[in-house]
DNA sequence: ATCAGTGCAAACGATTTGCACCTCG
DNA sequence: CGAGGTGCAAATCGTTTGCACTGAT
């Protein structure tokens, strides 16, 4: 948490305060976060300092080329989000009630062999998303709608 | 393909030129079609006739309400896509190179149990979207990087 | 000193909305 | 006839871009 060490930026790339900011907004997040909520975290973290909306975009276009950050869409309402690259993959439960996203704690196609399915395409990775009910909200439905 | 036998449309809805219209592109394409992909193939359906493309936004949404179509984002790029409910659901691989759409004779969840992975959330749905590379940019690829 | 990075404001594409008119049922 | 549907133009949202200036290397 109080991890300060030195970041280990890409090269040829010039580590400025406002990439610093966005770096250790996304560093600190728990999850994948859109531009406007990094924008938003970012002015809370650097209160006072001058920010551009645009400025973000750009930072994270920069660091998504240099595999820094992925980018994502969530296929549910198509919002873009961005994270931190650190390896692996993670899927969601979406909640078509309140629209929470609970992390899988595995991947199922771990399990699965693809090969057949797709014949001749060469798959490299993939995306996955669950729908329907989180334990509170079809508590919920039950008590509602018998 | 020439079955004009009369469209069951849900109760309570208009059944307007421009809605027949609509209803009649979603059922002759092969594949899920943007708004403005079906405003353009309306226009050329109805030649001549005044249309407007926030009718088409309307129509589509009016429709999904009903569950007549359904809305869908691709997560590759985020496009916004709408199709007829025909009842099942296709996955699709998506190349990385061309950008080819090709759709999976079957779902890879026919197959697997999810039960275990979710915990407490009840499942209703999925989405899928596989990545990596079609045979021709493959073997594209391989013959200019070795 | 240089050139990548930045702030600002304007441009953009996709989608939505307010309003007066039109048309299906 | 009347509610619901439509066309049009303007508004909105998220994102991108042109330009002159600034700051990291």
């Amino acid at each position: 948490m109080n991890d300060k060490r030195e970041i280990r930026y890409p090269e040829g790339m010039k580590w400025t305060r406002q990439r610093k900011n966005v770096y250790e907004v996304l560093q600190e997040a728990t999850e994948p976060l859109s531009a406007v909520q990094i924008y938003r975290l970012v002015e809370e973290l650097a209160e006072g300092e001058e920010y551009a909306l645009s400025t973000v975009y750009r930072i994270l276009a920069a660091f998504e080329e240099r595999g820094l950050v992925s980018k994502d869409t969530w296929m549910g309402d198509g919002t873009v989000v961005y994270e931190l690259n650190r390896g692996g993959h993670t899927h969601y439960a979406v909640c078509l009630e309140c629209h929470k996203r609970i992390a899988l704690p595995s991947c199922p196609f771990a399990h699965i062999r693809l090969g057949r399915e797709t014949g001749d395409f060469t798959v490299t990775g993939h995306k996955l998303e669950l729908y329907g009910y989180c334990r509170e909200c079809k508590a919920e439905k039950e008590r509602t709608e018998p």
